[in-house]
DNA sequence: ATTGCTATTTATGTATCCATAGATTGGCGC
DNA sequence: GCGCCAATCTATGGATACATAAATAGCAAT
């Protein structure tokens, strides 16, 4: 799907690596259930390792806040809530503005606007033809590029977590959108900002990017209310 | 010193719990010197415990950033560097700046009010008494009220994240500071704007603010170009 | 003497094993 | 018949045991 884990390593040999990079993946992918609790035995029978790596792995999805081990029931996928889905949003909302504003305050390469541009080209393309999967993932990668290249590791790193989860949550709010076509240009506008050397401008250009999407959240979340609340549910895990 | 964890769980009565808790205690506070390599082993018996815990822990450390496993060397207590500082500086002032605007925004009650006019109140005490050591005391824990109070409880986790981080650095550059008399009038206007509920204020001083402190960094740096450098040396840790 | 190869040592990654605490179920008393 | 207590069962937290891979040291050869 996209890239491996969040910047962190690049996923060593280690069953604790694979273990954290498959479980993150099936999570993300909403493929493991929010909710569902799955025992650590079967987990790692699962994965086809004994508990110790798996547990590992699982205490670093915790930490993530991807799951949380309940003592004596198993490891529940942490669900989100509405509640969840706008504090992500403002969180990343400060983080990729300042990254937008950052990457117009550095002469950027050719390369990392050229790969900007691809990424908005892919966005376009993908609208046009109507495939709102192909321009989730485009619209995933160009916000990925933005706090790649924004030049702060750190702001990188945390950015790149709360994107994730807030791509799994893109997942199941895409269908209901609509045709998100003020995503499109508003990008190419920060990036036109960010080639031109515009601090300010790319900053309040995203801004608003994201304080409109943010109300598009909300609008979604009014016009279905029990959206969220299907995924609360104590479905147990994939077996 | 300060709060025990990060937001997160407050220390359940798990021996992966205690390991982690002491050991970030103990990194934070400089007490294991940055850039000290230690053996798993050497570390387990240190903390009375097996590996298996202390392997938990340490991978939640990791994932934080505050050390890291080298393959066949044994952990090492990640140091700080002088670009890391400014990193981090960055996101926290981001994310600080958000919780301002959002506290304005709420009705804080009484009793929240009161514990951030506390705070100063210790700051301003701590200031004329000149006891730099209680005055960052006061402001760490004016910033933490700001970021635990905003209702985001994910701005909070990871803001907290940060602000222990930048915490342990602060401690480093504090005999080296001017007397900090700006923050205190600035963390003054920032509660009168919260309490006027004035957001726009809010944040406008409190980004003042963190810009201040930013460039005050610079320029500790600028006159000790190798405060930084001497603490990643390769000390051996603790035995 | 220096460099390269090999053997040994040692730290890590992982599996297995055990003790404990919580949950579940069955029985007993009211 | 319903509820409470006890016994058993099970999942987890943790320790130990083991195999592998890396690092180091020693030896030899040029």
């Amino acid at each position: 799907m996209h890239a491996p884990g969040p910047g962190q390593q690049v996923e060593s040999g280690t069953l604790v690596d694979a273990a954290y990079a498959l479980l993150r993946e099936r999570i993300l992918s909403n493929d493991l259930k929010p909710g569902s609790v799955t025992l650590e035995s079967d987990l790692a029978q699962m994965l086809g390792m004994s508990r110790t790596p798996l547990r590992e792995a699982v205490a670093r999805l915790a930490y993530e806040g991807l799951v949380e081990s309940i003592p004596r029931r198993g490891v529940r996928v942490t669900p989100v809530t509405v509640r969840d889905m706008r504090e992500i949003n403002e969180v990343l909302s400060c983080l990729e503005v300042q990254a937008a504003e950052r990457l117009a305050a550095r002469r950027l390469a050719k390369n990392e606007i050229g790969a900007l541009d691809e990424a908005i080209a892919a966005m376009d393309a993908a609208l046009e033809s109507g495939d709102l999967d192909a321009w989730a993932k485009a619209d995933f990668r160009f916000h990925c590029l933005l706090i790649e290249l924004c030049g702060n590791r750190h702001l990188t790193r945390t950015a790149r977590l709360y994107l994730d989860k807030a791509h799994r949550a893109r997942l199941l709010t895409l269908p209901l959108r609509r045709k998100p076509v003020y995503s499109n240009s508003n990008h190419a506008a920060v990036v036109e900002a960010i080639r031109r050397g515009d601090p300010e401008t790319a900053r309040e250009i995203h801004f608003a990017h994201k304080r409109r999407w943010s109300s598009e959240l909300d609008s979604i979340v009014e016009r279905n209310p029990d959206l969220f609340d299907a995924l609360e549910g104590e479905a147990e895990g994939a077996a």
